[in-house]
DNA sequence: CATCGAATACTCTACTTCGAGTAATCGAGC
DNA sequence: GCTCGATTACTCGAAGTAGAGTATTCGATG
């Protein structure tokens, strides 16, 4: 994190609601909850205050005045900087115009996919389907309420971004499933006929020693393991 | 993560290796880059061997010897265990079935995206769209080059994946970007007017107070800020 | 007016992650 | 046979993250 000094989108969020106003640590919280932002942003307590001491070291934002009611703890009240200010739009700016590669749990279970046979990860991506079509009923059924209220769409474009995206995942996860449970995926065969080797006790380096004889045609694709990537 | 013992999805990366056969640490790292695996799930050192001595503590996998050449640094060859496997599949199987809200940083940015005018808005997607098409040209002539030394689509479907998800970032952005940029997107007019008042040095809270005198008709409707999410 | 759950407002510590740093060996070329 | 960059193989410490835990007050209810 060369780049920003302060590397948690959190901060993002703790600077947009001090251009308000000035505010303790726990009202941002209450107020990014309200406005549903902890949907986008990831907001825990532990978090939030190292964030928050963080902005403040780095001159981002200052503490304007630390009180107390009776024996509640200290609530330091806190002020964006014109430094927070410029980092704020910066940031902003950075973040909507520049893709940053980001790693997901689903590219990880692609990229190792063929350690389990081909039927169950057909079996397992029909599933992951249904709980994606779940999950985008469930939004779409908040966004009709919340356009009910009359609250515009700009207020709601995070979720319906959100919505766009986990609708192209099914896409995909979809015909995925349906190619490889059908074996319409070029390679299937070798795939199933690997784990029906291995448990009969074949081990992947026979396998890979002479995948000819194993899978047949098929195999020589195996020949040079030549990711050029 | 109260359920997998080691939470990194390197971990998985590591028992996939040693599913094969016994390998010690740094190998493991330069089989996964060779394989193109840290494409998709992210790889250094300091996590490497800390996830390894995660997996060790936790019975996953098991030490088979320690040896040194000469004066180099030790090398310890590591083995998965009965557990390891069965960690394996269920994680794996896991991944592929089981959507998780993971939190992208073009989410924050959206959804703090009014904190900047929406004609700068605009130019800012658009950047990112034309950054967006770069990738995707970049990964799509890696696969027609993959393809051409005869590598299946099974071994690319990771990053095939990722390319489908960047051409549905790309439509997303690209409409968005339009949609504000000519005025299309509902409430744009008040977004763009409570920038020129807050640059005439009116605050936030003078503006809530009273939108319908600052902004019109259109300003009713940041009267309730009621996000039922 | 006593009680009990919800809300307020943090604190603490164990764990994870990052990536620069270290240190030896190997091989190619002059 | 010497040098220099690449490769091998990790180590270390600073920084960040998670989320359970703590302590007080408020408000509704019987």
């Amino acid at each position: 994190m060369a780049r920003r000094r302060v590397g948690n989108p959190l901060a993002l969020g703790v600077l947009s609601c001090l251009l308000e106003r000035p505010m303790h640590p726990y009202e941002i919280s209450t107020t990014l909850k309200e406005r549903g932002k902890e949907q986008s942003i990831k907001l825990n307590y532990g978090s939030l205050y190292s964030v928050v001491d963080s902005l403040h070291k780095h001159g981002l934002i200052q503490a304007q005045e630390t009180s107390r009611d009776g024996r509640r703890p200290e609530r330091t009240v806190y002020a964006i900087t014109d430094d927070g200010r410029a980092e704020f739009e910066d940031w902003l700016a950075e973040l909507l115009s520049t893709p940053v590669r980001e790693f997901t749990s689903l590219e990880a279970g692609l990229s190792l996919m063929p350690g389990l046979p081909p039927d169950q990860v057909a079996a397992l991506l029909e599933t992951r389907a249904g709980r994606l079509r779940a999950e985008i009923d469930h939004i779409e059924a908040m966004h009709t309420a919340a356009r009910g209220q009359g609250l515009h769409d700009l207020f709601l474009i995070e979720s319906i971004y959100r919505v766009h995206m986990l609708t192209a995942e099914l896409d995909f996860v979809t015909r995925l499933g349906q190619d490889i449970g059908s074996g319409a995926m070029p390679g299937t065969k070798s795939w199933q006929r690997i784990h029906e080797l291995r448990s009969d006790g074949v081990s992947m380096e026979e396998i890979f020693a002479d995948p000819v004889r194993y899978l047949g045609e098929e195999g020589r694709a195996l020949l040079p393991p030549d990711h050029a990537n």
